[in-house]
RNA sequence: GGAAGCUUGGCAGAGCGGUUGAAUGCACCGGUCUUGAAAACCGGCAAGGAUGCGAGUCCUUCGUGAGUUCGAAUCUCACAGCUUCCGCCA
């Protein structure tokens, strides 16, 4: 959500910013829908004062035993009015913030400016693919022939597509890469480790930006007669940590990392990477999320990148750095990285992290605050990044250490973990 | 699933129809005192919003929603959440 004041007072300036995040702003409905807001407001407020006068004199006169009879007969119809205009302008703030719930975050000014992924950035480019002296294999090959280690078949007949079963070393492999990721972030990144709920309400969903525009990407499902949903990622449920609370300046800020599983709908994604493990329903992902200062997220920002990266040079693979042009970044993000992973057997990079500052979008909706040292409650700002999503670096990884016979070598920092050195 | 109780400010905890946005205590902030600290004493201290250049004025909020009333933290109804006991259960 933005801030009202800016849209009341910078609204040519606004609307021309978020053109950069391919968002057409209804000016002539926002001026109306304001201008009349305003005048309901007004008048609400003046009855409602003239109603609180009167009831209060009438309270001393009773105390005093006088007679109240007058005023009462000027109160009598008071009530009708204001109740009319009070649903009026209840009705026109809701329309309001209706719709600019449904307004996206302004892009930061160093956000590339384009209308897709052809205007994204490079920024750096780390490592370098190997070569093959021998024809490479996808991972649904590789994990077919470890033991049938990736098992797609008893996924749809099971849940349906886009769902695999990991069986014996893969299931192993997939396990290691997610602790060694939470560890890399608690023991080197200074992040607290999180365990969050799956399932979260649509107010959680609302804070972070997923709802009310995006719920067709969402698993939805019933708890009574309360709507619930499956996490898309775990910066829903953690992020919604800091809903609703003042934070003392000096605790901020806060970094946490969590393991999850993340459910994903990809309705509009038919027919695209069908084959593999790259877009699936359900899918691991250990996230980091800060609660920040809101003058240091930025910095913040290409801190976490940092730490998303440390993971692929961690683990020896070959990867590059993009900024997101505006068109191509999130709803709620005001600057966005990702990192891409080389993918052999598709000879390009495929996205596997994507870090945002969010600024104070969510935290505005979700009442994020913290008090500064004048005593002021201020919002905080909020970032995300995937450090790493867990299926698709074991995809990397299987990928990148495949052996002419057929067989994977494990990368070294995840050896201690897997206690040997090589999937056959 | 059955039964009972509870839900007030950062926390604890009064209030149960009328100057109550809400006593009191703790925490927190400022001051006096002190070589410094502590203690003691004095003062301040909820959030959101409207309007205004500003001082300010006004509105809303005591789990949520609806109702009764000139007036609701206080009365009525519905819902939610929490706690305890019983049953079931990984």
């Amino acid at each position: 959500m933005l801030d009202v004041n800016l849209l009341r007072n910078n609204l040519d300036e606004i609307a021309e910013r978020l053109v950069i995040k391919k968002f057409k702003f209804d000016k002539e409905l926002f001026n109306r829908l304001e201008q009349e807001r305003k005048q309901l407001q007004i008048r609400t407020e003046e009855l409602q004062a003239k109603r609180n006068a009167s009831s209060k004199q009438i309270g001393q006169l009773k105390a005093k035993g006088e007679d109240t009879s007058a005023i009462m007969a000027e109160v009598a119809g008071l009530g009708d009015e204001l109740k009319a205009v009070e649903t009026e302008f209840n009705n026109i703030a809701n329309q309001l913030n209706a719709y600019l719930a449904t307004v996206p975050n302004l892009p930061h000014e160093s956000v590339p400016v384009g209308n897709d992924e052809t205007a994204n950035v490079e920024v750096r480019r780390v490592g370098v693919p190997r070569d093959f002296d021998f024809q490479v294999k996808d991972h649904v090959d590789i994990g077919a022939s470890l033991s049938n280690g990736i098992d797609f078949e008893a996924g749809a007949k099971v849940s349906g597509s886009r769902f695999a079963f990991l069986k014996g070393n893969i299931a192993k492999l997939h396990r290691a890469l997610a602790q060694f990721m939470l560890d890399l972030h608690t023991t080197e990144h200074g992040y607290t480790e999180i365990y969050s709920p799956y399932l979260v309400n649509a107010n959680a969903l609302y804070g972070t930006g997923q709802l009310p525009k995006f719920e067709e990407d969402l698993f939805k499902t019933k708890r009574g007669d309360d709507d619930m949903y499956l996490i898309p990622t775990s910066e829903v449920s953690v992020t919604n940590l800091a809903a609703g609370e003042i934070y003392k300046e000096e605790e901020l800020p806060f970094k946490y990392s969590c393991h999850s599983p993340c459910f994903r709908s990809e309705a509009g994604s038919y027919g695209r990477d069908t084959r593999g493990m790259i877009r699936m329903h359900q899918f691991d992902k250990v996230e980091m999320v800060n609660i920040v200062h809101p003058d240091k997220s930025f910095e913040a920002l290409e801190a976490m990148v940092q730490c998303a990266e440390n993971v692929l040079k961690a683990l020896k693979l070959p990867y590059r750095v993009i900024a997101l042009c505006g068109g191509d970044m999130t709803f709620g993000s005001a600057k966005t990285y990702d990192l891409e992973v080389w993918v052999p057997s598709q000879n390009t990079y495929r996205e596997i992290s994507s870090c945002s500052n969010m600024t104070d979008f969510q935290a505005r909706r979700m009442q994020a605050r913290f008090k500064d040292s004048a005593g002021k409650n201020r919002l905080v700002h909020t970032l995300n990044g995937s450090g790493l999503a867990v299926g698709r670096a074991l995809v990397a990884v299987l990928e990148n250490y495949q052996n002419a016979d057929g067989s994977v070598t494990v990368p070294e920092v995840l050896r201690s973990y897997m206690g040997c050195d090589i999937l056959k």
